[in-house]
DNA sequence: CTGAAAGCGCTAACAA
DNA sequence: TTGTTAGCGCTTTCAG
């Protein structure tokens, strides 16, 4: 008598079998139900652990119309794919929402968004139940991904309020708050000749900084602050810095709209012979690495990315078991690190 | 005669009626199967638009046994969760799987190992059916993750030679060979007094870099090369750094075995009065964005991260495609990369 | 509290 | 070439 060969992937059937009960009740001790005998529940577990089973997730979800994943989409101007993983702020967002998703049990799947087609696609990956929902994380203020997602019904929660309006949820920084505590800073030094180096004005996020920094300085007595835009890289920051020092040679203090654009400050100043933060106070944003590595150390504005990403990441999670709610934001207060900067 | 309100999501069955064929036509047509009269074919793709169907994944991957998806899993040390996403060298590896495997239509789903009980679950993901296979990037040398996965029989490709020995196929940099160029950049300037800066001793590819390092100076008649040890951290390398000038301050050359603590050495080295490259040449590793911000710039060893991740994945896949053929390996050669430093 | 049976949406024999 | 049919492995009414 031939027995047939054990099945390499044992089935919820087999674990029925070994525990001699019925593949509903091996179903609902696996799934928790709480209205199962002890004794039953003892026997399937045995035979779980016998047989090595895992339930099979694509029959799973085929029933429940749930996939336990959810997708990280990052959505940016065609070609940005390259830089983006290199960009330590992704690395943040991401590590909080893997962070946060992990203790549910679910792991994001990365979808690059960088072309209308890859957006168009990015939606079609969650219509097709390959993931319950999306977190979206913007690298352009234009980006259409958001309203596809509201149109196509799905849930999704993005990282920065949309550019162009939108009912949807998300997580955001305070930017003008964070941008106030630079002029604070500032002007607490006794700094009188203040200027800041912008980001690119397309960028709400820039723009917020830009807006918060001079009304705080209006509020100090100091309404007209010269203004020079950089695009967020070092060498932006170092261009606008010696445009600034023609500008305004006797400036004395100088917020900048990220931590990179700071560094290159930095740079340029030392070149000019004007010592930080004696002459010179300098205030960063992002307090990203560079921050920490330049020479002073950059002061600068920190915004709490994991907590924000782990926040979006409940959002979503609500939003997929409740998928009636209205879609609702949460703004996060960004805080000041003092370094030797400022 | 009230007709039934109209599918949400249409199904195949939809697609089927609304095309005037069987399901099994629909589905071949949706599949690509070329035997089917172009008439058929028209008709179904008409109906796709129409209704907008999507195929269930779910329902899919049950019959074919495939998610179409792969995992990235990230294995580290205990609570190494936080920084992984911070550092450049896992950012590119994660653009270069994602970049490649898009080409495919596949999107890599992020999973974090960074306990052994992470390590069971990463296995599980997969066993579960939630991937077809796995990317694994391992931070710590006595990794147990490979072995799982090919005690399971998991499909599964490393990130760099498996550390405790294992038949898994995987992709690595030939270490030995940058680590052979720098010195012989170094040789070439007339360096006569080299040192090194060497990575930790459990980490395989840290070694690989001194083991080559020192051949290759002892071929160009210095045997004998200090060496101090670091941790890869730019503060690691200003001690390094420091710790060789008293050890043979005579030196005009350094090899570090990678760019942050060859930027750690830079500085260093300024502060004590000694121009690089003129007095001092030094080579980093890695060519990360470190090794562009400093200054001078770092002259360095680039490897093709981007290019090893495509070929990771492309190797992972043809393990998915043809599970019984034997682990096999790629090597990388790395290219100097010169800068101002060297 | 447990089991029998239906069916999620799809692909793949097999027949026609 | 096309249609019919039988599951893939699981959850979930519905009876008992």
């Amino acid at each position: 008598m031939t027995q047939p060969a054990p099945n390499p992937t044992p089935t919820l059937e087999d674990v029925a079998r070994v525990a001699g009960v019925s593949r509903a009740t091996a179903s609902r001790v696996i799934n928790g139900v709480p209205t199962v005998d002890p004794k039953m529940c003892a026997k399937v577990n045995a035979a779980v652990k016998k047989t090595g089973y895992q339930p099979n997730s694509a029959a799973r979800s085929l029933v429940t119309r749930k996939t336990g994943s959810i997708a990280l989409v990052i959505s940016g101007s065609d070609g940005s794919a390259e830089q983006v993983f290199g960009d330590p702020f992704f690395g943040r967002v991401t590590g909080g929402v893997v962070k946060h998703l992990r203790t549910e049990g679910i792991h994001p799947t990365l979808v690059l968004a960088d072309s209308d087609t890859a957006r168009l696609e990015a939606v079609d990956y969650v219509r097709r139940g390959k993931a319950d929902g999306a977190l979206l994380v913007s690298t352009h203020a234009d980006d259409t991904l958001p309203g596809l997602f509201v149109a196509a019904g799905l849930p999704a929660v993005l990282f920065a309020r949309p550019g162009l309006p939108t009912p949807i949820s998300f997580v955001d920084l305070a930017h003008e708050v964070g941008a106030a505590l630079a002029a604070e800073r500032l002007v607490a030094r006794g700094c009188r000749q203040v200027v800041t180096i912008a980001g690119p004005a397309d960028v709400p996020a820039a723009q917020d900084r830009l807006t918060g920094f001079r009304q705080a300085m209006a509020r100090h007595g100091q309404p007209f602050v010269t203004v020079a835009y950089g695009n967020f890289t070092m060498e932006s920051g170092e261009a606008a810095m010696t445009e600034l020092l023609t500008a305004q040679p006797a400036l004395d203090g100088v917020f900048a709209a990220n931590d990179l654009m700071a560094a290159g400050a930095l740079r340029v100043l030392r070149e000019h012979g004007r010592s930080v933060p004696e002459e010179v106070a300098v205030i960063g944003f992002d307090d990203s690495a560079p921050a920490n590595a330049s020479r002073p150390r950059l002061t600068t504005i920190a915004q709490p990315i994991e907590d924000m990403a782990a926040e979006m990441s409940r959002m979503l999670l609500h939003q997929i078991a409740n998928p009636t709610d209205p879609p609702n934001c949460t703004i996060f207060d960004p805080h000041l690190v003092p370094r030797e900067s400022a």
